[in-house]
DNA sequence: ACGCACTGGATCGTACATTGTTTGTGAGAG
DNA sequence: CTCTCACAAACAATGTACGATCCAGTGCGT
């Protein structure tokens, strides 16, 4: 069972994604995946009763998850006229992926410095997962590859930046979900898995940052191109 | 009246700070404040009720606010126990700051590559002010900073870290208006702002990124140096 | 001294009242 | 006949009040 868990991503120790009472807490998680996911659309007007009537409540708890949505930035809310879905469009991922390149560095300049035997075991054990699985299952693939870079910003002192991350990382995941890698970048993926392993090895925090910018970046390209692509065909 | 909105520190167009029910929008805000200015203590407890009759309304609004301030990560929640004030302390402002570090260069860098002449104008225009107040009026001299630097991140494209910035920055404008600033930082802070200026104008945007990153971390450690030594003072 | 039931209180969920906005209809002007 | 404006009714958001549920701390009994 300790096998089942270990390709499970779970957030960075301390970092409580919900903690709301128990039904405004799955209420929340609900409309926050179905923002993600895209079941609901762009600018969608999130009625109170609508969606209290759908997921067997009352209005109370829908609008204290709409109001934590807000604060999360999912939703945005206009005076006496009530919520809106927040797109998740190309430019929500772009901005979110250019954050990601100019924290990570960071994050990993200072994982490196701090890594123990342990750290690198995991990540090799992970990363052997990764290969394993060679993106037959991409779901799986998705998985692993967040408990990968877990492993690298668990421990950051800079909680909140870990925390930003991770929020980040939620959207990404599922917006990734939606597409397939392409065999360029599932080249890239793990080739740039194994070099960055090696130059934790090597304790090259630079090098190891310089590259994490790159992965970041290919990462938000591709998915960019992917959205772009799908957005072509849709149009067309 | 021009001349008085002129150092008003606003928002990045488009970034609703509030945006909730009137009643609401201000019960946020005051929590909020309370919980910044640090007239609410660290980890205190925050019972609905209380706040409730405290406020005038009912527990309603006063639930909703406190959700919304848990998603923007200043109270934290446990399931059937309430809310806790997250404390405004020296990790949390030493997190916020190194954020800054990070992401304020990639926006100064943008931004000294699409400057107009109005906005080098108005920079000038704030920097004078700045220099004529001289830390006078230090509540002034936190608006025309504010100010100066959202000169500079208004329009840039990616909302989400503009957006990102100024959350920081109203915690942190509100935590340095606790202190005073030494000699030695008013006189850094001139310079830099001075040297920004020229960097602007002769399209040095890596240097003015440089630049800038000295100047959030000179700013950080400043406020920190500061709140250590009011802790210290505290204990002794 | 340790454990268990009880009590006090706060949170969480439901139902209702109020207020503001939107939308649809109709009359009048062009 | 069409367009515009005003008014009114429906609707949704916001605020209030109340009951149910869950925890924490206390005091009793062993």
């Amino acid at each position: 069972m300790a096998e089942m868990s270990d390709f499970k991503a779970m957030p960075p120790v301390g970092i409580d994604p919900i903690g709301a009472s128990s039904e405004g807490a799955s209420l929340y998680e609900r409309i926050r995946e179905d923002i993600i996911e895209g079941r609901l659309a762009a600018n969608e007007r999130l009625v109170v009763t609508d969606l209290a009537r759908r997921h067997g409540t009352s209005t109370n708890p829908v609008r204290e998850a709409l109001q934590l949505l807000r604060g999360e930035g999912f939703v945005t809310f206009v005076a006496n006229r009530g919520a809106r879905v927040r797109p998740i469009d190309q430019d929500f991922v772009r901005d979110i992926y250019e954050i990601g390149v100019l924290i990570e560095p960071a994050l990993t300049r200072w994982f490196v410095n701090m890594a123990t035997s342990e750290d690198i075991a995991e990540l090799e054990r992970l990363q052997g997962l990764i290969e394993e699985n060679n993106f037959a299952d991409t779901f799986r693939h998705s998985e692993l590859d967040t408990a990968f870079h877990t492993v690298m910003y668990q421990r950051h002192y800079n909680r909140h930046a870990a925390e930003l991350w991770w929020k980040h990382r939620e959207v990404l995941r599922a917006v990734s979900r939606r597409f397939n890698f392409t065999l360029a970048r599932r080249a890239a993926i793990i080739r740039e898995h194994r070099e960055l392993i090696a130059l934790i090895k090597a304790g090259e925090a630079d090098k190891a940052a310089e590259l994490i910018s790159r992965h970041v970046e290919g990462s938000g390209r591709h998915v960019l191109e992917q959205m772009r692509a799908r957005n072509a065909a849709r149009a067309g």
